[in-house]
RNA sequence: GUGAAAGUAGCUCAGUUUGGAUAGAGCAUUGGAUUGUGGUUCCAAGGGUCGCGGGUUCGAAUCCCGUCUUUCACCCCA
C-alpha cells in the first residue's frame, strides 16, 4: 500500500536538499559574520505557550498533540516564544545585547499554497536588551545583507520600513481613540493589496470622520518620514517615534544599504506583539508574499513571565525565498555541483584489491573517492566517473604490477600523467 | 476554514471534445554497441490499477457523483 506524503510538506531529494543547505548555510554564514550566536530549543512546547501571545490566527493553525501523560503540546508555529521562554530563564546571567539567531523547522496547519507550505524553515535574528534603534538597523542590515550576498540586489528586493509607535501617534493625534487604533491598523495592513477605492470604502467605516480619514489617507501617501509634520501637530510621542525611525534609516544609510530601504507607512504587520520598528522586505515587483517580517517586540520577554525588556528581531522564511532565487537564477548559478574528487578505476579486474586499497587511502587523506561496483571496462567506468561529476581519475592497470605507478587523469582537459602511487597519496596532503 | 481550476510513466506532455481492442512520445533510468580512456551518437529494455472510491454503460483515461492532492483567489502569514 502506497502512503503519500503528508499534505504541505515537502521531500528533499539530493537536489532539493543541497538548495535547502545552500540557503541555511548562507543565513548562518551572515548570521555569524554580524555577531549572533545560534540557539535553538525543542520542536514542540507546552500548547499554551502559544496562545499567550502569538495572536488567534497563529494559534488556529498549530499541529498540537497530547502525550502519554495528557499533556498539550504544539509543534512549534514560530520560535519566538522559546527564545522569550529561553532568554527569561537565564536573563539575569546572559551579557546583553543578546544577540541570537536559529533556522528552526516550523509547521503551522494552513492552507498550503505557491511560496506557503505548512512545514518550513525560517531564519530568526533577535536582539535583546537594546532599546536604541541600532539594535533595530542592526535587524535588518543583517537581513539585507544576506540577501546581498545571494545576489540580489535593490532591483530586486526592497525593506519596507515604518513604526508601530509612529502610527500610533499620528493616528492619536488626530483624534483618534486609543481602542479604535487595532481595527485600524487591521485596515491600514491591507492598503498595498487592494485597489485604491476598496480601500477608501473600508477606512471610512472604521474611520467616519472625513477629515480625520483624509488625513489618515495623506500619511498612508507618504513617501518620507518628513511629511509627517505637515500632517499633524507633533506631540511627544510622535517627535520621540519620528526620532527613532529617522535613527534607524541613518544608521542603515551609514551601513551602506540606504538604496535598499524605504519608509513604507503601509508596513503594518499582524497584530501579534510587535511594538515600534516593523518593516518586511518585498521584492520589487511585488508578485511574491513578503520575503520576510520583523519588528520590535518590547513586551514579549514580559508577558511570558520575565522582566520588561527590549528586543527586535526578523523572521524570513524559505518558501518565498527560494521561489525569487529560483526566479532570477540565483540558485542554478550558485549551488555547488555534486562533485568528487577521485574516482578509482581499474584497467584489469585483477587490481581490484588495490583499487580498494587505494580508494580507502584516499578517503583518509580527507578526499571523496569512489569506484565502480559494477565488472565493466574502463570506458564504462570512465562514464560512470563522469557521472558522478568526478575532477580527476585513478586508474590502476599493468603500470601498478610492473612499478607500482597509477594512471591520474584530469577529468575536465583530459590530461594524464603516470605517477608512483605512494607519491600521488604523500601529495594528497599538499 | 471559503470559492475556483487541474490530476495520464520519475519529469514535461499527447490521447478526453465525439466512450471502443495490448494507453503513446520526448527527457531521465538501466543494459548493449565499446576487454586501457568519459561527457557525443546509435540500438534495446524496464517503468502506468490514467490520483483514489463509487455510479452510468455491452464497454470508461474519456461521462456523472464523492474523496484526496496540487495550483490560484480569499483569510492570514514567512
Amino acid at each position: 500500500m502506497k502512503i503519500p506524503p503528508v499534505k504541505g510538506t515537502r521531500d528533499f531529494y539530493p537536489e532539493q536538499m543541497a538548495r535547502r543547505n545552500w540557503i541555511i548555510d548562507g543565513w548562518k554564514k551572515v548570521s555569524l559574520r554580524n555577531g549572533f550566536e545560534e540557539y535553538d530549543g525543542p520542536i514542540f512546547e507546552h500548547l499554551q505557550m502559544y496562545q499567550i501571545k502569538s495572536g488567534q490566527e497563529i494559534v488556529e493553525q498549530l499541529f498540537s498533540l497530547q502525550d502519554r501523560g495528557g499533556r498539550d503540546l504544539a509543534i512549534r508555529p514560530e520560535i519566538t516564544p522559546t527564545l522569550a521562554r529561553m532568554v527569561n530563564q537565564q536573563i539575569h546571567s546572559l551579557p546583553r545585547p543578546i544577540k541570537w539567531f536559529a533556522v528552526p523547522r516550523l509547521c503551522r496547519a494552513e492552507r498550503p499554497q505557491k511560496g506557503r507550505l505548512r512545514e518550513f524553515f525560517q531564519w530568526n535574528v533577535d536582539i535583546i536588551g537594546e532599546d536604541r534603534a541600532d539594535a533595530d538597523a542592526e535587524i535588518i542590515f543583517t537581513t539585507i545583507d544576506y540577501l546581498r550576498t545571494v545576489g540580489l540586489t535593490s532591483k530586486d528586493v526592497r525593506a519596507k520600513i515604518s513604526s508601530r509607535r509612529l502610527l500610533a501617534a499620528v493616528l492619536t493625534s488626530i483624534g483618534i481613540p486609543a481602542e479604535r487604533l487595532d481595527p485600524i491598523y487591521a485596515v491600514l495592513d491591507k492598503k498595498a493589496k487592494l485597489p485604491p477605492e476598496t480601500f477608501q470604502a473600508l477606512l471610512a467605516e472604521q474611520v467616519p470622520d472625513k477629515d480625520q480619514a483624509g488625513k489618515i489617507h495623506q500619511f498612508m501617501a507618504l513617501e518620507s518620514v518628513e511629511g509627517v509634520a505637515a500632517i499633524t501637530q507633533p506631540t511627544e510621542a510622535l517627535t520621540k517615534a519620528l526620532d527613532e525611525l529617522r535613527s534607524v534609516l541613518s544608521v542603515l544609510k551609514a551601513m551602506g544599504v540606504a538604496e535598499f530601504c524605504g519608509f513604507d507607512p503601509g508596513i503594518v504587520r499582524g497584530l501579534a506583539y510587535y511594538t515600534g520598528i516593523v518593516f518586511e522586505v518585498h521584492d520589487i515587483a511585488g508578485e511574491l508574499r513578503a520575503i520576510c517580517g520583523g519588528g520590535r517586540y518590547d513586551n514579549l520577554l514580559r508577558d511570558f513571565g520575565g522582566p520588561a525588556i527590549a528586543a527586535t528581531g526578523m523572521g524570513m522564511g524559505d518558501c518565498v525565498l527560494e521561489i525569487l532565487l529560483e526566479q532570477r537564477g540565483l540558485l542554478a548559478s550558485q549551488m555547488p555541483k555534486r562533485g568528487l574528487d577521485y574516482f578509482v578505476a581499474l584497467a584489469a579486474p585483477q587490481f581490484a584489491d588495490a583499487m580498494y586499497e587505494v580508494t580507502a587511502r584516499i578517503r583518509s587523506q580527507g578526499r571523496s573517492a569512489n569506484f565502480s561496483y559494477k565488472q565493466g571496462g574502463l570506458s564504462k567506468q570512465l562514464k560512470e566517473a563522469a557521472g558522478q561529476n568526478a575532477r580527476k581519475c585513478v586508474i590502476i592497470g599493468q603500470e601498478y604490477k610492473d612499478h607500482r605507478e597509477v594512471v591520474v587523469k584530469d577529468m575536465a582537459g583530459g590530461a594524464q600523467e603516470t605517477v608512483n602511487l605512494e607519491q600521488f597519496l604523500a601529495r594528497l596532503n599538499s
